[in-house]
DNA sequence: TATGCTATCGTTAGCCC
DNA sequence: GGGGCTAACGATAGCAT
């Protein structure tokens, strides 16, 4: 059993890369999930496959379910307020994001292309991008998914 | 030197929580930048602090100096055609994100509240509404503050 | 409060099937 | 390819400073 003591460089084998990347990647998802409830934070890894055009995102859903007391203890002006504030929020993020693009367009051509190389490549901006894309739609769909079960939990918490 | 097993759960004291977070914290950094490295994926870790608002967010920047020889590969018709297509696809994005809260908000009153509420607390919903809004910004000004650098890299690149 | 130490626990590379 | 094994390596809880 003769194990090098980790080369921290890429793996060019494919099968030895892919088998690495699905532990470590199980090993990550499983540290997060633990600083998550030893910590009580809100934490995900986002990771992108090899081949996969959307990254996996570790714990994040099936918190769903602790949501019920709080949705439970508030009242209906909460709630309306609560959904309000939401709604504004995330129309200034679009609004925000959009400022951001019309900002990028308007600089001069040669470091505008620049800007824009840099942009799509930086880690951040491209995960950024997809997770917009991506997880607005499949989180609203499973959220969707889960609301007729709620709705039975919480109606047979009404009436015991 | 007695050392528990771990007990998987919230840790109550204080002290010993945070000191907890950080070096857990820590760690995931590592193995998600190692990850990265041994596999040529991008990945990140987002984890709320206890008391901070805002997400830390685990690699990401810097990758930005690997994209200078990629950029100068390009040429100017691929760079105007890849300015073009991420222009129209943070358009999307955009678009898609606004039909999405259009949708939410022309559900029945009580159904919606609740998803609201949900959708709210989720943790995935919650660091994408707020990451949509600081990293935008944030990234922004971190990309326009390395501009000059990598110009001048570039130029001393070009005439060595 | 942060930093350093180290025994102990947890993760995983290299195999095997 | 996926799942299991084990030795070696890596992370970290509890202390000390």
């Amino acid at each position: 059993m003769t194990r090098k003591k980790i080369d921290l460089a890429y793996i060019k084998n494919d099968v030895a890369r892919k088998t690495t990347f699905k532990k470590r990647k199980s090993g990550l998802t499983k540290k997060v999930s633990e600083l998550s409830i030893l910590c009580g934070t809100d934490a995900c890894a986002v990771i992108y496959g090899q081949d996969q055009a959307n990254p996996d995102v570790s714990p994040c859903p099936d918190g769903a379910l602790r949501t019920i007391a709080r949705f439970k203890q508030m009242s209906k002006m909460e709630r309306s307020r609560n959904m309000l504030n939401q709604e504004s929020f995330l129309k200034q993020t679009i609004l925000k994001a959009d400022e951001n693009l019309k900002k990028q367009m308007n600089d001069n051509q040669e470091k505008e292309m620049m800007i824009q190389a840099i942009y799509g490549s930086l880690p951040a901006a491209d995960w950024l991008q997809k997770l917009s894309h991506v997880d607005l739609n499949d989180l609203w769909l499973s959220v969707e998914k889960n609301i007729e079960a709620i709705e039975e939990m919480m109606t047979s918490l009404e009436k015991p």
